[in-house]
RNA sequence: CGGGGUGUGGCUCAGCCCGGUUAGAGCGCUUGGUUCGGGACCAAGAGGCCGGAGGUUCGAAUCCUCUCACCCCGACCA
């Protein structure tokens, strides 16, 4: 492609809107423009790098057995009645004003709805089915560019299979080609544990790339290999301590503390002998949760346990449940109507410090097992950076990240639900077991940036660069240098190389070795005077910015050898 | 949905507090000329009912009220 006939926007200056180091780029090298709060337009250029990054998708779904599908994103809303996911996605999704339809956020329940109609026989599964298309979400708060879009390209397969051990080999197999997927695409990224959230399920992980921009909070250990979403994350951490001498509960006026550090100060006691007590509501159901000294609560964890409508209590709740305020609460004493569950590093406590419920009073000696009814122990704590990872073979680093896939075992959930059921050998009927497997394409695009990009522009990875090289012809005056630039185009458009041109007649040298090093092909040819008048061609890498001068005669079979590698 | 910020030519912004001729700059664009290896120069041009509606005033980009849009932080996030 000529530059001079192309559509290639590119800007100077740093758009105002545009934060993130991918959003900007972008923008300034017209890969795409906003329309509107979440939603772009992705111009050819942008669109050449998706369609690369779909292309890789593609080889890798069908290389496992992915069959594509084109599925409709107008749906019937009944159909997301029938799994109860209107009400579970809520504001979430799109709803059509003029028909009872929805646009799909996602697919599970179309695939579902295929499968029961036509997939009866345990001898026909196992099936892998994918697509790539457009989905749609209300998201609150669009963000950083195409990060968090309202409406955005996904790759989501889905397996059937009729056994557990079935759904493991599907599992696998997509979480392999995940791995080649996000190599061939040019990201490090990590695998971790992950929190399945309202898509149900017994088991997921996600893809994550490290980055500033990232929105999900990562403990990884470099000497381990452990990493896993701060939703699910342990570490090694030791127990609140258990003490020979047992007293008895003793009742202390504490006035003004509120905090765990001021209580302990007050009373002269460490940190880890202080009990903290939250308040919350499943529900119209109250129920304490008690942790150890200053841990905080992850209540993606305290969800895991009282799923998702569990909520902090208001105020004046908490007056009314407990008797005092925030910061003078307690499990001892309480209506049996609350219910007290306590963070595992609590269990066997005694010589507890807690809240009194009564407002500017503590107990001390507390005893959880003798004085509190707590109904279960459970892992409910955020990890912190430092700690020791859970295998034990390093310390754990808190990094941020950006979400590019998630694999999920999702089970009967939806085949459940809709009575997606197949026979098995011995004839009986039973729920297609199902998995889900998403991408988001648009998220690899900008990740791809976020990790390939310097202060003058992006530096495309061979694998997803739109064009393989960027040819410059550097002065127009030139008879020489225009007749060897549009003999190079074309030769190394023989070759099969995508080249893009710059024959543009208008602008400086300057300018266009700018606009190449925005644009960020790997490689450079820059056809020039003064080489020429060597009979040599300057290549320049963008990556590394190194450059170095060939022969005319052989500069086509360099140029191809280096983008093949 | 809470908090903060911004809307002025295609882009980046000044002007607004303290109302007063024809609303500015740089970049980009058009025309002509010069230039031609790291975002060139000269000259002449085009382009804006100052996000929208209402109000105050002799007079509003500027003050007041409402509203819309976009961005950021938080909440939320299959």
């Amino acid at each position: 492609m000529r530059l001079s006939k192309g559509f290639f926007p590119t800007v100077k200056e740093v758009p105002t809107d545009a934060v993130i180091p991918s959003h900007q780029l972008m923008i300034r090298a017209g890969l795409m423009r906003q329309l509107t709060a979440g939603v772009y337009s992705f111009l050819p250029l942008g669109y050449a790098v998706m369609k690369k990054v779909m292309q890789i998708i593609r080889e890798e779904m069908d290389a496992i057995g992915g069959q594509e599908f084109h599925l409709p994103a107008l749906n019937p809303i009944e159909l997301w009645e029938e799994t109860d996911r209107v009400k579970a996605f809520g504001d979430i999704m799109f709803h059509v004003k003029n028909r009872p339809m929805v646009l799909a956020p996602t697919h599970e329940e179309v695939i579902t709805a295929i499968a029961k109609n036509h997939v009866k026989s345990y001898r026909e599964m196992p099936q892998i089915w994918y697509q790539i298309q457009t989905k749609f979400r209300n998201e609150p708060r669009p963000k950083s560019g195409v990060l968090r879009g309202r409406q955005f390209t996904m790759k989501d397969s889905y397996s059937m299979d009729a056994t557990r051990e079935g759904l493991d080999r599907s599992y696998d197999l997509h979480a392999e080609a995940y791995k080649r997927i996000y190599t061939r695409c040019g990201l490090s990224f990590y695998i971790v544990g992950a929190s399945s959230g309202a898509m149900g399920g017994s088991g997921s992980q996600e893809f994550m790339v490290e980055s500033n921009a990232g929105e999900d909070n990562l403990a990884v250990c470099a000497e381990s290999g452990y990493a896993a979403n701060v939703e699910i994350a342990t570490s090694l951490v030791p127990p609140a301590e258990r003490f020979e001498a047992n007293p008895a509960v003793e009742k202390v006026h504490t006035p003004g503390c509120r905090s765990i550090d001021e209580v302990a100060a007050f009373l002269k006691l460490p940190v880890a002998r202080c009990a903290k007590s939250l308040v919350f509501m499943n529900g119209t159901a109250p129920v304490l949760v008690l942790m150890l000294g200053n841990d905080q609560l992850n209540e993606a964890k305290l969800q895991g346990v009282f799923g998702q409508d569990i909520r902090p209590a208001h105020p004046e709740e908490l007056a009314q449940i407990t008797g005092a305020d925030a910061g003078s609460i307690g499990p001892v004493g309480l209506p049996a109507t609350v219910t007290v569950v306590a963070d595992r590093r609590l269990q066997n406590a005694n010589g507890l410090v807690c809240g009194a419920n009564v407002n500017d009073h503590h107990l001390v000696n507390v005893d959880l097992g003798r004085d509190a009814k707590v109904s279960a122990f459970h892992d409910l704590r955020s990890v912190e950076e430092g700690e020791m990872s859970p295998d034990g073979k390093g310390k754990l680093r808190i990094v941020k990240g950006i979400e590019v896939g998630h694999i999920f075992k999702l089970g009967t959930k939806y085949s459940s639900a809709m009575k997606a059921n197949f026979l098995d050998e011995k004839g009986e009927e039973h729920p297609i077991i199902m998995g889900s497997y998403g991408i988001g394409v648009e998220r690899i695009v900008a990740c791809h940036i976020e990790q390939h990009h310097d202060e003058f522009g992006i530096r495309w990875q061979k694998g997803v660069a739109p064009y393989d090289v960027h040819l410059i012809m550097v002065n127009k005056n030139s008879e020489a240098v225009v007749a060897k630039s549009e003999e190079l185009y074309a030769e190394l458009t023989k070759q099969g190389l995508a080249v893009l041109f710059d024959d543009r007649s208008d602008v400086s040298p300057g300018f266009k070795f700018k606009d190449a090093d925005l644009l960020g092909m790997p490689l450079q040819v820059i056809v020039g005077d003064k080489n020429l008048k060597n009979n040599e061609i300057e290549l320049k890498e963008r990556e590394t910015g190194r450059r170095w001068n060939a022969g005319v005669a052989s500069v086509v079979g360099d140029v191809v050898s280096y983008v093949r590698n």
